[in-house]
RNA sequence: GGGUUCGUCGUCUAGCCUGGUCUAGGAUUCGAGGUUUGGGACCUCGCGACCCCGGUUCAAAUCCGGGCGAACCCA
């Protein structure tokens, strides 16, 4: 089995680990769409639990709309026609007969929503409306794809839709929502940092969006989830209006906001180490892994009995915030231990029982743990607290690494030389100081070969801009993104 | 957007330059059996591939054209 270096060859360590750990197949034969097996399908089910219950606590409603739109309804706002329009599929045959009426799929579901939205809200009372839903979307990608970082097919496009009465509300949701996005990152410990999006760059359709932004371990930025404030432009193109208190007919003002399996790949790619993936316990599909090792003679009998007591041990316990059942699996295979060690340290359980002879006379386990990669005794009375206990630790060595991984990568520079030498040879995120002038934003980009990501809203700046010489108004932060 | 390189068993690859030796070799995976089991062990046997379409030729994995796909570099 060959081996890459994560930080090094991180494309090839990326392919290798989703392959040999069964997280997806990418050798579905059509570029940008992958299979997601059943081992990745298991951690991404757990992630859009945890996004769904934090959606759910915060007032949002689960809902589905259609794949499908009419091409003339998804036309109706200009702006997100022209910045989505170019990477929409269209639907227009069957096999026998050309459609009556030309459909699209959704690249994201605005123009599914709102129609309806324009029918459900009537009155003030019908707001705020908090809706959200986790669907496949297609973008027709025609640059790289990518395993669950860049896809044709989202298959787990989780997004949320709201609309309020008022300019200020639609800012409280901002904010909410950040909120909600905070929490979800610290539950799947992505380290992060929150960027007000520059305008040339703002989602299409709408006023403003903050982004939520990493670096990957190829020093490359990547987006992670986008916060976007609406506005009325929606709501005037489909018709949003309700009676408000006043008597008055008032247009509603929207946010929306997404996420997707994005999160998973970003997830593997921050937590993994050379031997490949660890899981953090919010996301792992099995969280403790036994193997017996056998002898081939009578005592593998008591040796199985022993590895069942202790999986039964386990029913019915939690962990984490969101109550996880620990998840117990007994690697009865046919194969060597060793094998299985490995096997099981590729996948990232967190922790491995290994029991043998020694360990049913003297009620003991030896407990390997995958973060550190070490062993210990543990007895068999104190197995359950142990677990709990070092299921904790290794959540917080992975974490602990990942935030100063990303701490090291965001960095500020005087100069724009300094700047591009930072993205030449380390990558990451650089901030340089910024007028706020759409030209000069534009120029540094250009200047450093990337792109504009955004700035920090409460970051405080002195200086002069380093394109026009102007008093600076934000440390602006640009990278070579996904 | 521009450029370069590449496409052979499930996977990694040898062969291509210089057409015939290829009934396409190896490693690994997979299946059967044996042996073994405290870190991917070993042995025997077996299954398994020239991206697609066209051209040149007595003869194409090999040369040419196109298509599709992939990787990398530059802007």
């Amino acid at each position: 089995m060959k081996r890459y270096d994560k930080y090094d060859e991180f494309n090839k360590w990326y392919e290798d680990v989703l392959q040999y750990a069964k997280i997806v197949d990418k050798r579905y034969p059509m570029k940008g769409s992958y299979v997601i097996m059943p081992y990745g399908f298991s951690a991404l089910k757990k992630m859009k639990n945890i996004m769904s219950k934090l959606l759910d606590s915060y007032g949002h409603e689960e809902a589905y709309f259609p794949l499908l739109v009419p091409e003339k309804i998804f036309k109706k706002e200009k702006d997100f026609l022209k910045g989505f329009g170019g990477e929409t599929l269209r639907a227009t045959k069957t096999f026998l007969q050309e459609l009556d009426e030309e459909l699209i799929i959704r690249p994201t579901s605005e123009t599914a929503m709102y129609p309806m939205y324009s029918l459900w809200i009537r009155s003030w009372r019908d707001l705020p409306l908090k809706i959200y839903q986790t669907v496949n979307v297609f973008r027709w990608e025609t640059k790289m794809t990518k395993e669950l970082l860049r896809v044709r097919e989202l298959v787990a496009f989780n997004e949320s839709h709201t609309a309020h009465a008022s300019a200020e509300e639609a800012e409280k949701q901002i904010k909410e929502a950040i909120e909600i996005y905070k929490k979800f990152f610290d539950e799947i410990r992505i380290p992060y940092d929150i960027f007000k999006t520059p305008k040339w760059e703002t989602f299409a359709g709408a006023q403003y969006n903050y982004d939520f932004f990493t670096t990957m371990p190829d020093g490359k930025a990547i987006e992670l989830a986008s916060v976007i404030n609406l506005g009325q432009k929606f709501a005037k193109a489909f018709n949003i209006k309700f009676m408000d208190k006043d008597e008055k007919k008032k247009y509603v003002y929207q946010t929306c906001y997404g996420i997707s399996e994005r999160e998973l790949g970003v997830a593997i790619s921050l937590h993994g180490d050379n031997k490949g993936l660890r899981m953090i316990s919010n996301l792992a599909p099995i969280h403790i892994v036994i193997v017996p090792i056998k002898k081939n003679n009578e005592n593998d009998k008591k040796i199985m009995i022993y590895c069942e007591k202790i999986k039964n041990m386990f029913e019915g316990t939690k962990c984490g915030k969101y109550k996880a059942e620990i998840k117990v699996k007994i690697d009865n295979r046919e194969i060597r231990p060793g094998e299985k060690y490995n096997d099981w340290e590729k996948k990232g359980v967190p922790i491995r029982l290994e029991i043998g002879e020694k360990e049913v006379k003297s009620k003991t386990l030896v407990l390997a743990r995958r973060d550190k990669l070490t062993k210990e005794k543990i007895k068999e009375k104190n197995i359950k607290e142990s677990v709990k206990k070092i299921i904790k630790e290794i959540d917080k060595t992975i974490y602990r690494e990942a935030k100063e991984w990303h701490k090291k990568m965001i960095t500020k520079h005087k100069t724009l030389k300094d700047a591009l030498k930072r993205l030449r040879n380390y990558g990451g995120i650089v901030g340089v100081k910024w007028c706020g002038d759409e030209n000069c934003g534009k120029k540094i980009a250009d200047k450093l070969l990337g792109s504009a990501i955004g700035y920090k809203e409460n970051e405080k700046v002195e200086g002069k801009c380093i394109i026009c010489g102007k008093e600076a108004k934000h440390w602006m932060y640009f990278g070579r993104t996904y």
